[in-house]
DNA sequence: TAGATTGTTAATCGATTAACAATC
DNA sequence: TAGATTGTTAATCGATTAACAATC
């Protein structure tokens, strides 16, 4: 109940983790042994012991892990296995993008999308139809939401953060390029597309050029 | 000319000081303590006095650093000065999504869409033709190109990577949910989105319910 | 000048890697 | 059983924070 003190390097580990034990699992692969998949995600065994050793023993000494098993295990930390409702707001590109894209494996289903723009209404992406945002006070009377992406245009992301905030969203997946000042019981996870570009082209401009020699 | 040894933990913090810089200089700030835009961006001003002097000293004893040149300085630092090039392959929502995006703030100007799919042959972009990605290959010998957005879907990238990896191409920002496997000196900048979203399931199924204490 | 704040060194903290006893 | 590989402790490494002399 109270601090459960995993640390976020962890964390942001995981889901990576899922995906490789993902692949192996369509490949049909039983077993794996830290060292092997060390070798595959270019990590250290070390760190993957480590890592699975926060939450428990999932291996076996002198065999390795089992592949499905771990993969369930790391989905039910992340929380795969329960199924969440999301809704976006923006339906633009990037809101249809979102809304294109199948979450639903990952337990995430979309279940509304909303924008103010009156043309896009009743236009449906997915099967879901665009609905007006005045609307979202009463779609949340009658529908449990566990997660709003935010794809509004920068200039209306604060007002609208805070819109979602009254009525009672407590996770907003936010794709604005600010930091939204939201209270402590709003968690947000931020997509800054512009911040992993200038990573990009810090990294780009300052690469070496001259043969690897090591 | 060798090794710079910037961790890559002060670059990912670089495009977050530039834009809370560029929020000041709009505001019309002058000059700004480490103390003060530590409290406004939540860090410690010893973190934002250690990160900046890896590249030498941009403030002043006793006065701070002035907002408009420490802007400067930082976006030379992540290449933001130089005009780069982009190309977008692929066309759906979310290669539309960046298209419409603009980083030309950030010094990047996209310069070509492709895709497979004829039916959006010649539809503009934000004044941009989608074209074939069969002519990718003419397009590359008269356009000199940085970055190349990777937005096709999964099972088509790995490919695609390959191709432009064979036609030259440096640097790939990559969306699809895997690990492209090129060479070393082409450089991939990963947004895995599904990976995010896992992050924020994981917070928001072990968030605190209880008031926070302090 | 006196006060403020940087640049930088030293101390602390946390994360990663190495090593190996436990054990399947 | 012998060999393999985990779980876990200890050692190392790197990043963050604190402190303060330098200096504007």
């Amino acid at each position: 109940m109270s601090e459960r003190g995993i640390s976020s390097a962890v964390i942001r580990r995981l889901p990576r983790y899922y995906r490789y034990l993902g692949e192996l699992l369509e490949n049909g692969e039983v077993r794996i042994s830290s060292r092997e998949l060390s070798i595959r995600m270019k990590v250290t065994a070390s760190q993957i012991r480590q890592d699975l050793n926060n939450f428990g023993g999932f291996g076996q000494q002198g065999y390795g892990y089992n592949v499905r098993y771990l993969h369930d295990e790391i989905g039910k930390i992340l929380g795969l296995d329960v199924q969440q409702t999301m809704i976006i707001i923006g339906a633009g590109n990037l809101g249809q993008a979102l809304a294109n894209y199948d979450f639903s494996k990952i337990g995430f289903n979309v279940i509304g999308i909303f924008d103010v723009n009156p043309r896009l209404e009743g236009l449906a992406v997915r099967g879901i139809e665009i609905q007006m945002i005045d609307t979202l006070e009463d779609f949340l009377r009658t529908n449990k939401v566990d997660v709003a992406a935010l794809t509004v245009p920068k200039k209306n992301a604060r007002a609208v953060a805070t819109r979602l905030e009254d009525l009672g969203i407590k996770a907003i997946w936010n794709f604005a390029p600010i930091d939204l000042k939201v209270s402590d019981d709003v968690l947000v996870q931020n997509v800054h597309l512009a911040e992993s570009l200038m990573n990009l082209s810090f990294n780009y401009r300052n690469r070496r050029k001259d043969k690897p020699s090591d």
